[in-house]
DNA sequence: ATCGGTCATCGTCGATATACGATAACCAAT
DNA sequence: ATTGGTTATCGTATATCGACGATGACCGAT
């Protein structure tokens, strides 16, 4: 019953670009970006060059604990990076990510545009 | 702590918070392409220039009944647009779609990697 | 009219997502 | 040590997702 699509080991690459390859990491990403409340996230991150979550959550009609899952979230898809400070946590948008996450998503949807998107599988 | 907080609003609100439609919107896109399967459907539907139903199923290790609500899903979303042929249904991508989406999610990510990511009160 | 092939939908089941409040931990300052 | 502020996690409740089989509808060919 399950199987399903076929997941092979992402194998982190050298360079770094092809982070996002394989399709399940490509949806991966994808699905920690899909969610409004993210999206809003990650632009305030990006505004204000790392913040702490309370600061987040001050700009949010959700609470504390909804907040910090959703940073969790981006967090374990490599979307934004932590780090401890003091008493918080200073929360910053991982740039090298997200462009290679934007480069992704471009080349398969520009490929799909184009009907050139080969079944680049495994 | 704020007291009563709106959670859900249908958008519709003659005054009301108008920020939400762009970023539900790119959501329910990002959403509609943040499964494996669907990644994989819609590479496979660029490819062959639009086919049928079977045709993805033949494709993938999938049920016809869990290919055809991908097929929904994508179609709900916009990404993909639909023709009944005869007995079968045509399905092919919609390259505006596509491309406008790409646009969108390349706008957002490439200002977060910027820092120029305002948070778009239009 | 019947058959074969195709498709969308229904019902179901388990897993996951999303939201919240409550709680414990942690640090800085008192 | 106690207080206050911040955070992560737990537990819970509800909703949605993802998969399947079964079913009925639809069309073309027999």
């Amino acid at each position: 019953m399950e199987g399903s699509i076929e997941h092979q080991h992402p194998q982190s690459a050298p360079g770094g670009i092809s982070r996002c390859a394989s399709d399940d990491a490509l949806a991966r990403s994808l699905a920690a970006l899909s969610h409004p409340a993210r999206i809003r996230i990650l632009r305030h991150l990006s505004n204000v060059e790392g913040c702490c979550c309370k600061d987040v959550v001050d700009h949010m009609p959700l609470a504390q604990s909804t907040v910090s899952q959703h940073l969790k979230v981006m967090l374990e898809a490599g979307l934004i990076r932590m780090k401890p400070e003091g008493g918080r946590s200073c929360y910053t948008v991982d740039r090298a990510a997200l462009a290679a996450l934007s480069a992704s998503v471009s080349g398969l949807l520009e490929a799909c545009v184009a009907g050139t998107a080969s079944d680049q599988k495994s």
